[in-house]
DNA sequence: TATGAATGAGCATTCATTCAT
DNA sequence: AATGAATGAATGCTCATTCAT
């Protein structure tokens, strides 16, 4: 029934039919190399997987980092969606955040590429990949409210993926459940029957155990 | 002509004044840069700060990891003495864990190389670096027992570590003090308080939350 | 539906209007970007201007050169034609001469692609460009005969539009002006009072001055 | 007789041998190929032609863009150089003159490299090249004071150097002579006895023959 | 036939490692 | 034994030309 086409599809010769393939193929492949070896990988390599010449991937990607941010956007995304839809149908609040921890945890943290990154994503503002995390993660907090420990910001708990993903990366090869035990521990500190507060959020006077002065740590010289 | 060498030719012939003096000279230059850039730096950088030629660099250390390799055990072991040292004088067993949490995130956890590798080093037997934070741990947690939440082994303070470690570095360039907070919580956690044993150690039944399956993560294809 | 074909469709299939379209856009925006960027720009950039595939752009012209061949042949003429024209409306043989030089000059001096490709229109016998110009020249030479020094010709001339091309192009940024200088001298070097005689037109004996050997050039390995 | 050795030799130790001999050997291949096929050739083929692999030509001249300025420096130089001596036993001012551009356009003038970048060398002041050869010139220039046309200035001479070597590249192939009446033409052009002005030399009020308007150039939209 | 996606050789540059001095 | 020059494979990226749609 559709009545004229619109304008733009007389223009836009819709079918890149095979440049959609190889652009998908492309992402898939670097997907794939990304997440094995981290960002070092060469272009070539991505190429030669996904099966395109240089010209073809370069067509797509101008740059090897608009491939890669890519790449990350789409995993991130990927990422906090399947963590957030794991904890979407928890009994309670708190299974909630359980849920979401575990899924995270359990789905991307071996992603290289994204490990090495989610450091540079607390500031780089290209790269949302942490923002779609943080969103999830806000609203689990704030249904958590009355459960968890107060004081704990929605930030607190990102850093916390972000040092437990660390872990489970590390552990993977030869230790693959470790850092369950740990996960267990963070949560268990986070719940509402500690009542001690945390240390200021920017504290200037920083907190320190019996205010021990931080001494003889490396890189004094920065 | 000579003479019947004397006892010290059969050992090695003595002359390793300069050569251990070049060794040291080295070994310090790699401290820094590696500290500062990781293990990606030139290798060049470290000759030229060592004021020695990639010739003598070569004959110490035959490959770059070898170096590499030398300068994280001297690291590991700096970074454990310093943190032992500061537990030493607490005045319960519960403030010598935290103090030497404390110290060794303050101390060591900017290290680039060290935090690079921490990973590796569970496995790389090359790398006692690991095993020499372990035995500071093992007492520690061996003296904690009463305070510490039972089932807690020393390997889950190690990881902790490692995890911490990460989150520390993660954050030092924007919200220095922000791991104080995600201390404090996993050392919450860690209480005798906590009653809840922790997952199976080497869990082949997998614990997770309400049994739910891990699903969609990434690299399954592996 | 079409109804039998009229006597066109033995020649070609008559539908070359969108073709010549096609082709004249092509040269259009080759015309535009060789003049500002030279022989050096990327095809790529002719057909996007030209808002045509390269597909269409390589069926009109199989090679870059082949494009360039064509923009320059019409340029060429173009700017032979424009310097006629100056020249036609001269009080004198000798104005019509100042004139030609001085429209030339102005006119397409700054072509970066034409004045790249100068040097080869000598030579290439595909590019008769050059000829255009040498056949205004040639006139004015003829019209000029009693003003002229004897003894120059319409190569002298066309070189020396050449040579100052170049000028014009190199001081065009900084110094735009300057060139008129050098003109003005080399016309007063081409007036009827010099009657001493210029070097052999195709010299094997070699004029130079008081009979120096040449030495010590480059490339005289060649 | 040299006394004890001065510091500096006892520090560096002298014998780059080798290296002085491959700096050697890239300068003279690079000088080769730059003056044969111009700053476009690819560095490869100036390792292989000199010898060295990449990275020894890497060590000495970081960039490529280093060992082209390197190389037009020295050729500059060489230029310059042979040109001031073949003017400098001249018999008088005006033979002087005429030596001079008779040894620089024959001397290297198919210099392709050189040609190509006389231009830049207007405005870049890293490459000093012309000023060696403007130099000269002025000396030149201010010898020849009585027999040079009033008004005429260093710069007019280098444009005009500029603008025939120009004139000999484009037809060294196939008229290799004929830029000789060209260079006849301009210098009699320069004489004294040529007593008109030549146009200002910032003239905002353009001079142009018989105040026409310079119309239909190219590039007007600039 | 027109389109623009695909190709891949080619280019400047880096860096771990070897080797002549 | 020490030096630092030499090596060359590898890397990110470009662009004239071809080819599937």
């Amino acid at each position: 029934m559709a009545v004229a086409e619109p304008e733009s599809t007389r223009r836009r010769r819709a079918p890149r039919a095979d440049a959609i393939r190889n652009q998908e193929a492309i992402v898939e492949a670097a997907t794939k190399v990304l997440a094995e070896q981290g960002t070092a990988v060469d272009v070539r390599e991505i190429a030669r997987l996904s099966g395109v010449g240089m010209g073809t991937l370069y067509r797509h990607f101008p740059k090897k980092e608009d491939l890669v941010k890519t790449v990350l956007r789409q995993d991130f995304t990927k990422w906090a969606e399947s963590a957030r839809l794991a904890a979407i149908d928890a009994e309670d609040p708190w299974a909630a955040l359980t849920d979401f921890f575990w899924q995270a945890l359990t789905g991307y943290a071996r992603h290289r590429a994204i490990v090495e990154n989610f450091a540079l994503t607390w500031s780089d503002p290209d790269l949302e990949g942490i923002q779609q995390l943080r969103l999830v993660i806000e609203r689990l907090c704030d249904g958590a409210k009355g459960v968890l420990r107060p004081g704990v910001t929605t930030d607190d708990l990102l850093l916390l993926l972000v040092s437990l993903g660390h872990a489970v990366q590390v552990t993977d090869d030869c230790r693959p459940q470790m850092w369950h035990r740990l996960l267990h521990i963070s949560l268990d500190g986070l719940r509402a029957d500690h009542r001690e507060p945390l240390p200021a959020r920017h504290s200037t006077g920083t907190w320190s155990p019996r205010s021990r002065t931080p001494s003889s740590g490396c890189r004094e010289t920065r």
